[in-house]
DNA sequence: AAACAACAATTGTACATACAACTAATGTAA
DNA sequence: TTACATTAGTTGTATGTACAATTGTTGTTT
């Protein structure tokens, strides 16, 4: 289905058009990853956050570079890692070389968690390339990266 | 910049690098929106929402198209509306055939704001496919929509 | 060393969002 | 025509988010 005939819309500009296409169909992906990872009692930010962590490889990260690796660079990293604590899936420890930063590292029931939540995840992320050749898939990435400039 | 380089990630698979690149350029548009619209005091969904009225060419929609037609089909149309009108936006009659519905029109008001949005907006929508031929931009929206199934 | 700037994180506050429970109006079927 | 289901919207509540102000720590300059 066109994507004017998405929004029930009529011919709009190329660029309007493109921005509304990128975001509509972002929004539909979150929606269904929160979908699946409700039942986790996290939400896509928690699950980025801790995935973030995994990467790390035992490896703590503070606050900053949680930030400016999350996929949307919302403010208050503090609040959404003291939620993340709470559930015991992070540990924050004062660093001790730089005692302004925070050192937040995954513990082992955020690494259960993941590995649990890892399966539906994936076949929602195949779900989405499914109908893409992997020469779309590339002209895709290629086009977004263009796109971000 | 490639997007693993941009969230500092390693090698993904397809699946997961392609939706994250989606989502993550689409917080990118929806962030750079934000910005512009902000000194106008309103939000990207209040935003959605007014174009929607705009587009009825005078004629009321109901909040149940409202929200089919919105990019992002979040809950609670009716407190968003609330915002347009206590703003003096939009007006609110209820339906005289069917009772339970609520008409929702644009005012002058509102049409004025959004001519002047619209400037910003459009030059910031341009900016983002300067990037592409026009021929990657069909390819964009193409795959968009095999994505979205 | 004192003063100031920069950095890292936290906190306060206002506002937005998700979602379930609810109210009211209409439609349908026995 | 009563009873029940469905539809449309609203409200309550918990949680999430944005953003400015603040705290504490470190770096820099005179």
């Amino acid at each position: 289905m066109k994507i004017e005939d998405a929004i029930k819309s009529n011919a709009m500009p190329d660029g309007r058009k493109t921005a509304i296409h990128i975001m509509y169909t972002a929004n539909a992906i979150q929606d269904k990853s929160a979908e699946i990872l409700k039942p986790f009692g996290i939400t896509p930010p928690h699950f980025n956050v801790l995935r973030i962590h995994r990467g790390q490889k035992g490896k703590p990260a503070n606050l900053c570079t949680i930030q400016e690796r999350m996929i949307s660079k919302m403010s208050n990293t503090t609040r959404l890692v003291d939620k993340l604590i709470t559930k015991g899936l992070v540990n924050r420890v004062t660093c001790e070389e730089n005692r302004r930063k925070v050192e937040i590292s995954i513990t082992e029931k955020g690494l259960k968690l993941l590995s649990e939540i890892d399966e539906p995840i994936d076949l929602q992320n195949e779900n989405i390339i499914k109908n893409l050749s992997s020469e779309e898939i590339e002209q895709l990435n290629n086009i977004l990266e263009k796109i971000r400039g």
